[in-house]
DNA sequence: CTGTCAATATTGTTCAACGATTATTATTTC
DNA sequence: GAAATAATAATCGTTGAACAATATTGACAG
């Protein structure tokens, strides 16, 4: 069923299912990928591996060295950083100028909905999804492919960031009331409102983000 | 001097000789890049070309159809309209929360000298130049690298479209003093205003640009 | 004129090869 | 024995050719 997909191009494939090992933890930041036993393990070509790796890499999720090889990228404090300055900008805009009635304004009600009902259950892995979802809709409030692709690719990159960091619940829970607040202010009509609602949010979560990984003991190891 | 440059990769400088043909104009949109073809002529094997090829179309200046090859992406309203809402959504955001004294206004005050001298002798194409470098050093403002790399790839493909339109005069030259009012906004410290200032200006190139693409006789022509 | 079908051309993918660069090991020297 | 150096192995970078899959073209029959 996964290997005979081929309504599309391989290299894409590949690097998707690239991808979700990354953001999946199984790969870990820092390991090598060698494009002979990696081409060997998924039964494809060294060259259209690589392909994959041009994907990958331009997606900041891989790091090239010449000469050397490609490296799961190691999620550093200042990538934390700056992927949180590229969210506020985005995120905090879309919502100030959004329009309530914005069709994504239900998958952002849609989201909390699950994650309050995972949330119950104490299954922390979809309260992380159903967050995730919530602010790609957030995005989509500013009606621009563009964008949105753009924080696709952040949003991998975080998550790559997350699987250092243990303790889901801390990092995802406590969010689920102020995505709820959000919504709440969106469908009043109160955007501005809204809008600082989510910055002090973000910088909130950015802080907890970089306190969790301050704790990790040595990221320089292989 | 130009073909014995090793010391980065071949795919990546591949990419960028065929970006500068692209944003040059001599690649025309909805033209058809042959595999071979090009191959043959740019002196470089299959395979390689394939790999720039990979970044371009990540970078929406080519586009690649299954089994029928990578065509020179062809702008479109709907393009250049979702190109603006990014810059707004970036850009005047950047402004508004842009802290007077950064580097980046240096070289705004730059960019706008530059497009002034290169006005005063009618070159037209300069002053497109100077006013792009304003633009990304706006971008700058937030200090995101991530934000300043997808800025860069938003400007290229919209330098794809200003390759369509003629009267460069018309779409560069009457935003230079506007530009030189945003930097004195920003040094007055009058951030506020020079966001609305900003946004205005955007909205205003947006139509122009629009209206000058409506003027263009048939598109649909290869 | 239209639909069918073969012929042709192009892309998609793989493989094998070779030079260049890096990592590793062995050797030499002090 | 330790450091420096040379030889070896492993990997990447790029190329060229090959074959299958798909799309385009053109001929042809009705």
């Amino acid at each position: 069923m996964t290997d005979q997909d081929m309504t599309s191009a391989l290299a894409p494939r590949l690097a998707e299912a690239i991808r979700n090992k990354l953001i999946a933890g199984e790969l870990k930041p820092g390991h090598r990928l060698s494009e002979v036993k990696l081409s060997a393990d998924l039964q494809v070509s060294r060259n259209s591996l690589r392909e994959a790796f041009r994907l990958l890499t331009k997606e900041g999720l891989l790091r090239h060295e010449p000469n050397r090889g490609v490296f799961v990228a190691i999620p550093s404090m200042a990538s934390i950083i700056d992927i949180y300055r590229v969210r506020r900008v985005i995120e905090c805009r879309a919502v100030a100028q959004a329009y309530p009635k914005h069709p994504a304004v239900g998958r952002m009600r849609a989201a909390v909905e699950e994650a309050r009902s995972a949330s119950a259950r104490s299954d922390w892995g979809t309260v992380g999804s159903a967050n995730m979802v919530f602010h790609a809709a957030i995005v989509d409030l500013a009606d621009s492919e563009r964008l949105n692709a753009f924080y696709l690719q952040i949003a991998a990159e975080l998550r790559l960031s997350f699987g250092l960091l243990d303790s889901p619940e801390l990092l995802h829970a406590p969010y689920i009331e102020l995505n709820a607040a959000i919504v709440e202010k969106l469908d009043a009509g109160e955007m501005q409102e809204a809008a600082v609602a989510l910055e002090a949010y973000l910088l909130q979560s950015e802080r907890t983000v970089l306190a969790a990984f301050s704790r990790i003991p040595d990221k320089g190891k292989a």
